[in-house]
DNA sequence: TTCTAGGACGCAAACGTTTGCGGTCAAGCG
DNA sequence: CGCTTGACCGCAAACGTTTGCGTCCTAGAA
């Protein structure tokens, strides 16, 4: 902790100017190799440490960039952020992570933190209901919305195509022959609720069927409810055959409650999971998502955004790249037998 | 994109001076309630967003925190990654994350962003081997080693007894007659990697018994070199009837090999896993680890010790925290059948 | 009335950089 | 020799806050 060692510290050791040593650090043309090289290596010997605060304050904008996201235990954003912090450290930003455990006050705080902290831009997965003050935060900078879109605002958005994959799942398990196809979703305020139930319908209406509402469940998703909620429907006097999942706790807690009831998979019921958590052990088909993909693709969107137009080009068409999912067959899924 | 509002225009609105307005928003004793109130009025209806890092550079320190870790996708470090914004934000410090891949010339220049960031404390889960400068670095301000440990230095360590935990699994399975107990672990140039090791070796020392030396295999942990380990471990003439992991991507290749070998546990095989990855499915035994709880104590300490002693008192005990992991037993082990 | 106390606020410096502008000096040209 | 030119470097302002100190004014005490 041997006070901070500042250009000024180098210039006095040097005898050359504060604004000198600036320019040879930033290799700037006006000064000669000689100084440079003798800057540098005083710079060094002396342990300089750059001081970023104060470099974005005089250029008016920092390499931060905020991240924003529901939960970082889970997998999926896991491999979002990893991505994320990826494009970051090859494009020489950083990454401020930020949780909000999918609560709107909590989303309005952390927005502001990072509004605070001039960040250059922001990637969000909002919640199901951002606060209005979040959305004028946000809009003070460049920023992205993730996976999930709040209806009524426009922001560049990279998702997937949540419909499309309830669709390709669902429309499997018909054509497999199976009709009492239960559907484990998330609830309807959130953009990926409404679009994966939809897939789901449109699986049905495509094959001129009804879709059997009474095995329609949706709720908060978590594993807890996911698995008592298919355990209900097993008590149900008339069972599904198989079952499609729209989100990977929701799937988890399916399995739970399958191996509790001591069901085998796919002879018992046939199982589409959600994501690419590691079902690989329970040889489970699933809806893939290209996670990663998604993630680099927002990632060099934001910071090509940011290099490009500092300015900021209004009225420019608000970019959407909707990725596709796509139906990873395994083992968990079996023709219907009466 | 409005130009940022400032102090002084707040100041100017009210005809204030800008101290005025500066002492206003930080709630000073010295200015009057009645122009606390007109002050943040006009504050939030002009849209002012204070400016984290004028003020950090003012005050001489940011409240940004450093998160360095291997890898975000994997669950361990989800939940330390967790439990460290959930600290931070409880006391007002932003998450800074920076993923270094175990590459030390990565997280050098990671950790250098990170002290240009001037952040406040650092918590780092160090790669195999620090470079000389990364640990210069990291002396320039308060720091904890999470889970590993560098040798020769002196810092905070918040880790988990490595080798009471393998002794534990080890030991169970000994005490179910097991002898030829296979042990796939990481190579040696990580503590928890030598740690865990011992507490192998320890178990059949306590015992009275010779280590199976041909069983142990050590290697890069990852999925894929534990299963290739594994399946060359089963060509073996003399198998293994168990085997402890001491990893979780190793846990993960051995189970993978398990699979496709078509293994039945415990059955053919007793296994002990390692870490609380989603493991529930299979049933596996496990090495259960406190993750939430130490990553809780980890970030705790580093705040405490940042906002208490900011000076820093020099040559006082250095603080570890050992955590003590649990056998959790589920259905992969079984006594030993000749 | 005068003096003091203290409440409420303004002035200006400082934090560490960056950068426009100006200055110095030597070389090259006429 | 005088001039221009270009290479190299210094001065000082600015970025948005915070904070020590000084100032003003009003109320209460002597």
């Amino acid at each position: 902790m041997a006070q901070e060692v500042t250009l000024k510290d180098i210039a006095r050791c040097l005898s050359l100017s504060v604004s000198t040593v600036a320019r040879a650090l930033t290799d700037s043309p006006e000064i000669s190799e000689a100084t440079k090289a003798r800057v540098r290596a005083t710079a060094s010997s002396l342990g300089y440490v750059a001081h970023s605060a104060a470099r974005a304050m005089r250029r008016g904008h920092s390499t931060l960039v905020g991240l924003i996201i529901p939960d970082i235990e889970n997998q999926f954003y896991g491999t979002l952020a990893k991505a994320m912090a990826q494009c970051c450290d090859q494009a020489g930003h950083q990454l401020l992570l930020a949780i909000t455990e999918d609560d709107p006050v909590s989303e309005e705080r952390q927005v502001r933190a990072l509004s605070e902290a001039r960040v250059a831009g922001m990637v969000i997965v909002p919640s199901p209901k951002p606060l209005r003050n979040t959305l004028n935060l946000l809009v003070r900078g460049p920023w992205v919305q993730l996976i999930r879109q709040v209806s009524d605002v426009e922001a560049p958005w990279f998702g997937i195509d949540d419909e499309a994959g309830l669709y390709l799942a669902t429309r499997h398990l018909i054509d497999q022959g199976h009709r009492r196809i239960a559907y484990m979703g998330g609830t309807l305020d959130l953009s990926t609720g409404r679009g994966r139930l939809k897939g789901y319908e449109q699986a049905f209406a495509a094959t001129g069927l009804e879709v059997p509402r009474d095995l329609v469940r949706l709720g908060r998703p978590r594993m807890d409810f996911a698995a008592d909620a298919f355990a209900s429907l097993w008590q149900q006097a008339d069972r599904p055959t198989a079952v499609v999942t729209a989100g990977s706790r929701l799937c988890a807690g399916v399995l739970e409650a399958i191996k509790h009831l001591k069901l085998a998979v796919p002879h018992d019921l046939s199982v589409v999971g959600f994501g690419d958590a590691p079902w690989w052990y329970a040889d489970l088909s699933t809806i893939g998502l290209p996670v990663r993909e998604i993630a680099m693709a927002c990632g060099e969107f934001l910071l090509r955004h940011i290099r490009d137009h500092r300015g900021g080009d209004p009225n420019a068409p608000v970019y959407q790249a909707i990725h596709r999912p796509s139906l990873v067959l395994r083992a968990s899924t079996a023709p219907f037998r009466a």
